[in-house]
DNA sequence: TTAGCGGTTGCAAGGAGTCGCAATAACTGG
DNA sequence: CCAGTTATTGCGACTCCTTGCAACCGCTAA
C-alpha cells in the first residue's frame, strides 16, 4: 500500500480508460509494457523497458515495445523524451507538460516548465506567423553541476 | 563564371584549408561529397548526396557518405539540419549561424536567426545556471502558408 | 456463453546508420 | 621521385527501429 502502488495503479486506470474510449484493445503485453513504464519512477530506454517485460513474459517482441510506446505517446500516458540519440519514455508529467534539458556530460535530465518557452513561442507567431510544435522538446547542454569539467567524446 | 561558381570554389577553398590544417587528407571522395553539397543550393538528405556522388564515382560507398558528412559538420563546413526524422545538410551560412523552422505540413524550411533564441537563452543560464546548446536547433510546427490546412499521417 | 469481426501480436525481412578491419592511397621525409 | 607511415576507404556485419503478414485473441452482439 505504499504511495508508489498508488499512483501505479491510477496510472493504469487513466491509460485503460484512455484506451477503450478510442477503441484500443486491451492487451497483456500493452499493461505489462505500461506497468514496467510506470514502476521505473522515472525515464527509461525502449530496451530496458523491453528487457524487463521479457522478463514478465518471454514471447514478448521488440516490435511490441516499439508500438505499446508509440500508441501510449499518442495517447499522451507516456511522454518521449530525446536523450543523446536515443528515445526514452517516461510516465506523462500529471501536474502539467514540461521540457527537459540533459547534460551533456552527466547525461542527467532536468525538468523544464513550459512557461519558460511561452514567451519564444508568441515571438515566433508575432513575427513569423509560425506556430511552433513545443509539446516535446529537449534542450542539451551544460548542467551547472557539470561546467567546467570536459566534454565527454 | 557564373557567381555559384565563384561561391563553389570558395567553398572549396576554405574546405581544404580546414581539413590541411587539422590533418585530414584530402581524398576524392571528400571533395566529390562536398561538390555535391555545395551545388545543390540547400539542404540535401544523405541518400540524395550519396545517388548524386555515387553518379560521379560508382564506388563511393554509403558510409564514406556519412563519415565526410560527419566530418564537414566537425570542421563546420557544412552544417546539419534536422528535417523530420531525418538528417539533412548544407553548406554552413556564412553570415552566420541561424536555425530552421520546418512545416509539419508542406516540410518547407525557414531560417530563424540566432536573436530570437537568444533571451532564452539567458534565461536558462539565469534560472537554473544551464549552458544549452543551441547551435543545430529546428524548430517544427505550422508555416502561414499551412495554417488551417489537415496535418499529413 | 459463444461466434466472429477485426485489432494485435510475433516473426521475419528490410531500411537507416554505425563500426571493425584489411587493403588502399595521401602525405611526408629523404 | 620513391618508399614508409598511417589516415581513409570499401566492405560486410551489426544495431536500432519499422513494416508486412499470417496467426491469434480481445471484444461485442446475439
Amino acid at each position: 500500500m505504499s504511495s508508489s502502488n498508488q499512483a501505479t495503479r491510477q496510472v493504469h486506470e487513466r491509460a485503460v480508460e484512455s484506451l477503450r474510449e478510442q477503441g484500443y484493445r486491451l492487451t497483456p503485453q500493452r499493461l505489462l509494457i505500461l506497468s514496467v513504464v510506470a514502476e521505473s519512477g522515472g525515464h527509461m530506454g525502449v530496451d530496458q523497458v523491453f528487457r524487463l517485460a521479457k522478463e514478465a513474459y518471454p514471447y514478448m517482441d521488440i516490435a511490441t515495445v516499439y508500438r505499446t510506446l508509440h500508441l501510449l505517446k499518442k495517447l499522451n500516458v507516456v511522454t518521449e523524451v530525446a536523450i543523446g540519440d536515443r528515445l526514452h519514455y517516461e510516465l506523462t508529467d500529471p501536474e502539467g507538460r514540461h521540457h527537459h534539458m540533459v547534460c551533456q556530460i552527466c547525461s542527467g535530465a532536468f525538468n523544464l516548465s513550459p512557461h519558460y518557452l511561452e514567451q519564444f513561442r508568441h515571438t515566433l507567431m508575432q513575427e513569423f506567423n509560425f506556430e511552433p510544435d513545443l509539446e516535446h522538446f529537449t534542450i542539451t547542454g551544460v548542467c551547472s553541476t557539470c561546467q567546467g569539467q570536459p566534454a565527454k567524446g
